[in-house]
DNA sequence: ACCCCGTGC
DNA sequence: GAAATGCACGGGGTT
């Protein structure tokens, strides 16, 4: 919904004549209609229509719901969070001037890399476009110890990212009228097919941290009392599990079927233990590779991260392909697949047309292939849960509930729900949420509940008698 | 308008 | 031999 764009200077209807209006969308309605002329063979022509009309046509109403309804926040709590978070940000300040000597702008990236590396004369990290030395996360975890002033910068970043992104612009986004936000979606912003979402994004907020659990307490249930109204139904590990489902690569199948760890199973494999003798070490680095497989990454790219040899880093990408010889099978005929057709596709038939594919450029065709890989996966993720969001929104609606779905997080959905209702709105979760592909593996889906956004416990631990 | 950086999945 | 992990949005600095 919306118009998808960043900002624009227009009036809003409520400021335009009745004639003129009316003038206007009847114009629309008859671009539409030539349009339609236009597209309507294509899509027939590429196999698309259904998945325009039973995907993307229904989830125009579905959002619509969910921008409409909107949901609370309990803004007291964002400003007072500000306001202590102003006084931690003013102290810090302090203590980088102290420490540097003088003052200057520790948000600006080239001041920043002059202070640190020309002053201070810390060990010189990567060198960017500007000339600047890099001061990014990655390349400052490698000076902390080396000065305090590190540790300072990392806490003032983490605190003026918290209060300039979220703290301050959310309560200015509650709508008058209603006293809640009312996100955006963009239903086509995203090459794979993923929704995003905008005024705010509410697919970004934060989520780990200590400070940033807290600015998530904020989005809280209508009544924001004590008792639950918020439950949020995910699916877990879809991606690798599509990709089980893609490959029908036996051992990332069974891993599924039997309901392991994942990450476990994958560090068991590819450190050849017993799966009960994994160490968290090991399933941490399995985890990498999981995730490292899905968008492409490098040995280059894997030695770099884990801060391993490049030799290393290449052996365990081998193991891991010997291990799981479906997704090699699958990462060559994809390239080989985006190459010959110009596109890649998801399982429902979404297409993305990748002509970088055939850049004589060496990074933006490598880029491209890694793009290619990625987006069948990602893509067939986000028609699922697009699928389950419009099964959901009718059944909520045609059962007459008084329960609310409020967001999508990509892999996640979240519902306002009187107490009453959440656990029929649980149950309905599970029975479609899965339903929107049939697939080698099973989709499981987890469910918690809470009172804020923030404080959520899983579903089946939850006593809710408990809650009264 | 672009760059750098950081948040989410 | 290069560059070196996919998809978004937003704040703030700089030009």
């Amino acid at each position: 919904m919306g118009h998808g764009g960043k900002k624009s200077a227009q009036i809003t209807w409520s400021e335009v004549e009745a004639d003129a209006a009316g003038e206007c969308a009847c114009a629309h309605v008859d671009a539409i209609w030539r349009l339609r002329q236009v597209f309507e063979p294509e899509l027939v022509e590429k196999g698309m229509e259904e998945l325009f009309r039973d995907e993307e046509m229904p989830l125009v109403t579905t959002l619509a719901h969910m921008e409409l309804h909107g949901l609370a926040v309990d803004t007291g709590t964002l400003h007072e969070m500000a306001a202590v978070m102003a006084t931690d940000i003013a102290n810090l300040e302090e203590d980088v001037y102290k420490s540097v000597g003088h003052e200057f702008n520790i948000g600006s990236p080239q001041q920043l890399s002059q202070i640190l590396f020309e002053e201070i004369g810390l060990p010189k990290t990567r060198r960017l476009k500007t000339g600047a030395f890099a001061t990014d996360k990655d390349s400052l975890d490698a000076l902390r110890g080396v000065h305090p002033i590190v540790d300072l910068i990392f806490e003032y970043r983490e605190l003026a990212k918290l209060k300039s992104t979220y703290l301050d612009p959310l309560p200015s986004l509650v709508n008058a009228r209603t006293g809640r936000i009312h996100t955006e979606y963009n239903q086509a912003g995203a090459a794979t097919g993923r929704l995003s979402s905008h005024n705010p994004n509410v697919q970004n907020i934060p989520v780990r941290g200590e400070a940033g659990a807290r600015v998530r307490r904020a989005f809280v249930g209508r009544d924001n009392g004590p008792d639950p109204q918020l439950l949020s139904a995910d699916y877990s590990q879809i991606e690798l599990r599509i990709m089980a489902h893609i490959t029908g690569d036996p051992g990332l199948v069974s891993a599924f079927e039997n309901d392991e760890d994942i990450h476990a199973a994958t560090a068991s494999e590819v450190f050849g233990v017993p799966i009960d003798e994994v160490s968290p070490e090991m399933r941490r680095r399995a985890k990498v590779f999981n995730f490292g497989v899905l968008y492409g990454l490098s040995e280059y790219g894997l030695s770099v991260k884990e801060k391993i040899p490049r030799e290393d880093a290449a052996t365990f990408i081998r193991t891991y392909f010997e291990k799981y010889p479906g997704i090699q099978e699958y990462v060559s005929e994809t390239v080989s697949s985006v190459r010959m057709n110009g596109y890649v596709q998801t399982l429902f038939g979404r297409r993305r047309y990748i002509p970088e594919i055939h850049s004589g450029n060496f990074n933006v065709r490598n880029a491209a292939e890694r793009a290619a890989i990625n987006m069948p996966v990602q893509g067939t993720a986000a028609d699922i849960i697009k699928i389950a969001m419009n099964g959901l929104d009718e059944r909520l609606t045609s059962n007459g509930m008084r329960s609310w779905m409020i967001l999508q997080v990509h892999d996640e959905l979240i519902f306002e729900c009187p107490g009453e209702e959440l656990e029929d709105v649980r149950k309905l979760c599970l029975d479609i949420m899965p339903a929107s592909l049939e697939m080698k593996v099973p989709l499981k889906i987890d469910t918690k509940v809470g009172r804020n956004w923030g404080e959520m416990q899983y579903g089946e631990a939850v006593d809710l008698a408990a809650y009264g």
